[in-house]
DNA sequence: ATGTTTAATGTAATCGATTACATTTTATGA
DNA sequence: TCATAAAATGTAATCGATTACATTAAACAT
């Protein structure tokens, strides 16, 4: 059928160890025999079978990215950065999109898990719960976890500073002098940026020694990406007797949507409301007001990520950081202003 | 090492011919000894060796997407399509995003042909020349090829009806009066989407009878998807002696630029100027005013070009449309109205 | 009861590389 | 020149499944 290594041996009047020397550990050749391989190899158009070489090695030189959604500009950045460290060192990406979908997940994992696929998995932002990311961190290939907590095991993991981020905003705000400040995030059980984007939220307050209303404090629990739901709930915070005099949002999607509902009901951005984001996403800057948000260096944390995974898979005994957090930076534009009156 | 097929078949007291038969035919296998076997697997933890079976049966069960980037909205929405139908008919996706970097591209394209790596190959607006485009599609996997034209070969093709959607902005431009319509247009040399949006643009003026003015035509040469780089050339429209009164962007980013610009120059859309995009990303509609623009059906052809590829897969010798070609509608919004004085 | 078909299982060759070990060739030193 | 070390190459076992073919057991017909 096709020509394999024993043809191109052949050929070149060698044995098939010596054409895998020629491919594998060149410098075991002479230049003499190096060149006759080759060029049966060119002839030929041999082509190696890479599944007898993974049976043979055991490695599949294949990284698997486990990830919520790939339409996300901080997230299609990230697996951009990856996937330019894997090219770069030769390795293959196989994406799985999770959709925000636990079971779509689950399957993912169990295929990683149950076969020998990758060589390392790059797991972000899980919306599982724990005993399911366990059963990966439990298989085969070594794992790098993104944007989770699992505090009992030693799973190197890589985090943007999403605590932070949040805190950086609101304290931007609380500093501006409001007091009525609303949070809309997520709540999706197991979603840790969320859960941590709240923490950031009370630790502002709790740094000037304030606790923020709790009425004012809108949680969606948003399994999908879709952001046009959220209208609802900020009309709500518009509504109460006594509204926010400005908005922290945990994204800057969801922030666009307080924009959406600010010019439907004719309130000015940021005379009559502050508003805050957070990832830097493109419109963020090109939105009117420009929003003010908080960067997340997503490519860094792909890269990051990525070349520990690699280290891990070449060299398993050395140690590497258990956590690595990656600091985030405050971008002031034009969407927020001291509180009217 | 670990747990073996010849494992599970000494567990269940067969023979790994039947283990084997009761993963791949379990209708083979009698109840009794299928429930011993899956027993024994589930027992002893059993992982199939996917490299020992790709080297025995020639498969890999996965499906690569040669794709130029995935931080265009309409591309990860392409790509999550196409994901999706992998998902459920069990394959596995390798992401090979160029970044339309020619090399790169090449590169990826040396990887595909020269190893046997995927099962099919989804090849996604490609920017390289027709021959290096060949060199894939003499390799050894089924390929279905996405926005691109290879007039002499009979390649299954899958195309958005680009020339359609800027044909149908034009047009509609010019049906409300508009003469003096600017085009900003990419220019990559082998991009076919944006060579048939152009012919688009030539078409609408042709119907009517009359020829755009070359001087209003501006294609930029834009290998990487920045987007900001427009804006010059788009102050260099409005400085001419003779304006335009409106502008067809190719896409909307590009027309995000145009209100960028007219922002800055206190023009106002639509009154001062009328501006159109194409693609309908998620900003055309939240933008002020809203965008009109062309919805492009990118799921819709991500799944149909996955099961096509399925199909050339699973059926070799059975006949596949050599030409699929995906309307494209226009999605009128506030952004364009009849020219002024 | 016996021959014949069908169902269930086993035996062993095979897929195409890699690599430990053995062998041959070449280089080096006294 | 010859012993010995180093370099180059070859031989053959091996990785872990699949599957053609052979065999045995069960079901059926007459």
């Amino acid at each position: 059928m096709s020509v394999k290594m024993e043809d191109v041996a052949r050929a070149a009047g060698v044995s098939t160890a010596t054409v895998s020397r020629v491919l594998n550990n060149p410098d075991l050749v002479s230049d003499d025999t190096k060149q006759r391989v080759m060029d049966a190899i060119q002839q030929l158009d041999y082509k190696i079978n890479l599944a007898a070489r993974s049976l043979r090695t055991n490695q599949t030189r294949t990284i698997a990215i486990v990830i919520p959604t790939i339409s996300e500009p901080v997230m299609n950045e990230l697996v951009e950065a990856v996937e330019d460290v894997a090219v770069q060192e030769n390795y293959t990406l196989l994406l799985c999109s999770t959709r925000g979908n636990p079971e779509r997940e689950q399957a993912y994992i169990r295929l990683l898990t149950q076969q020998t696929i990758a060589d390392g998995v790059l797991y972000l932002s899980p919306r599982a719960a724990p005993d399911v990311v366990r059963q990966l961190l439990d298989g085969p290939a070594p794992v790098i976890l993104c944007n989770y907590s699992l505090d009992d095991t030693a799973t190197p993991s890589v985090m943007m500073d999403h605590v932070s981020s949040i805190q950086q905003t609101t304290a931007y705000l609380l500093s501006l002098g409001h007091r009525q400040v609303a949070l809309l995030n997520l709540s999706a059980p197991h979603y840790y940026p969320a859960r941590m984007r709240h923490q950031g939220f009370e630790n502002a307050f709790a740094e000037i020694g304030l606790t923020p209303d709790p009425i004012l404090i809108k949680e969606l629990d948003q399994p999908t990406y879709e952001h046009d739901e959220w209208q609802d709930t900020i009309h709500q915070l518009f509504d109460l007797p006594d509204p926010p005099t400005a908005i922290v949002a945990f994204n800057d999607m969801v922030a666009l949507q307080v924009y959406a509902v600010c010019r439907q009901r004719g309130l000015r951005i940021p005379d009559d409301i502050s508003v805050t984001g957070c990832d830097d996403i493109l419109s963020a800057s090109h939105v009117e007001p420009a929003l003010t948000t908080v960067r997340i260096p997503a490519r860094e944390q792909g890269r990051i990520a990525m070349q520990y995974l690699l280290k891990m898979i070449t060299q398993p005994e050395a140690s590497i950081n258990s956590l690595t957090l990656i600091p985030v930076e405050l971008v002031t534009r034009e969407s927020c202003t001291v509180p009217a009156g």
